[in-house]
DNA sequence: CTAGGATCCTGTCAGC
DNA sequence: TGCTGACAGGATCCTA
């Protein structure tokens, strides 16, 4: 769930709150949610590939933490920090029924949540990062991308559509089904159209687009996570004043007025404006 | 090699 | 109320 903004928001987060502080225990409390050795030392660095988030430890060790689809990351120290996956129960006592992995710092704990068991903390040694076969395989981040590299790309998969082809991680890094879709829109191309279709300029929009587009929720301190639970408790409205298609359906596109449409492409749930967003062939 | 669909897992919601 | 199927902010695996 959480795409590049919002694990970028919960890297900024955990670098206030746990940088420098020592892991005393980790307690896994689901077998699957955690991969290698626990292993403690202090926090030196906190980094992030693509989606991925990287905790470097003192005694040359990491740990990789991948929230995938409903991962939640919750810092429960003087102050709660909350981040991942949006739901209610960032204001929860912890842990909870989906708590799957508690790691004990000596000012606090940071519970690592995660409702459908798809993500994970992988132990690895520092040195092995670049070679994680997660990791090694990312693409560039949109802003670290040429037209020509995309377009490139875009050419070798002509017969996949766009957002399928947008949403691999190895070939754009960083999008998901949001910030595809609100990519999409924001460029005026219909997500089913084959990535063949797209010209070097239509490539080059698409760039700039996704980048703007994640940049202003990076900005907007992860208005899509971590202000979705105020201080008092009520529900922020984090998508609401984000998106503009993004879970829309039957409501006026921004630009024309057009009630925007839910479909299916690549198996996802696809919102467009079906006046704005156009077929290439 | 690419493309498309199933799959991992739990929870929620719409429709009967 | 209780059941059923669809679906979910991701990525991998399997098949054609």
């Amino acid at each position: 769930m959480p795409e590049l903004p919002e694990v970028e928001t919960i890297r900024r987060g955990l670098n206030q709150f746990i940088m420098k502080q020592k892991i005393t225990k980790i307690d896994v409390l689901c077998a699957k949610s955690f991969q290698g050795t626990p292993t403690l030392g202090y926090v030196t660095d906190i980094r992030r590939f693509g989606k991925a988030l990287v905790v470097d430890l003192d005694n040359k060790n990491s740990l990789m933490i991948h929230l995938r689809m409903t991962g939640q990351l919750i810092y429960d120290g003087e102050e709660r920090y909350a981040a991942g996956h949006p739901s209610d129960n960032f204001t929860d006592k912890l842990p909870n029924k989906q708590t799957r992995v508690i790691l004990e710092f000596e000012n606090g704990t940071l519970f690592f949540n995660d409702q459908r068991k798809f993500g994970f903390i992988r132990a690895l040694p520092t040195a092995e990062v670049p070679n994680d076969k997660f990791i090694k395989k990312l693409a560039k981040e949109p802003w670290s991308m040429t037209a020509d590299e995309l377009y490139a790309k875009l050419q070798k998969h002509k017969n996949s559509p766009i957002k399928a082809t947008i949403l691999d991680q190895t070939i754009i890094c960083g999008l998901g089904n949001i910030y595809a879709d609100e990519t999409l829109f924001e460029i005026g191309i219909h997500p089913e159209s084959k990535s063949g279709a797209l010209s070097p300029k239509d490539a080059e929009s698409l760039l700039h687009a996704a980048s703007e587009v994640m940049q202003k929720s990076i900005d907007s301190g992860g208005s899509t996570m971590a202000t979705y639970v105020k201080a008092d408790g009520t529900k922020g409205d984090y998508l609401e004043k984000f998106a503009q298609v993004f879970r829309r359906e039957g409501k006026p596109c921004p630009k024309c007025g057009t009630e925007i449409v839910k479909i299916r492409v690549a198996g996802r749930g696809t919102h467009i404006c079906p006046h704005c967003q156009r077929i290439l062939s």
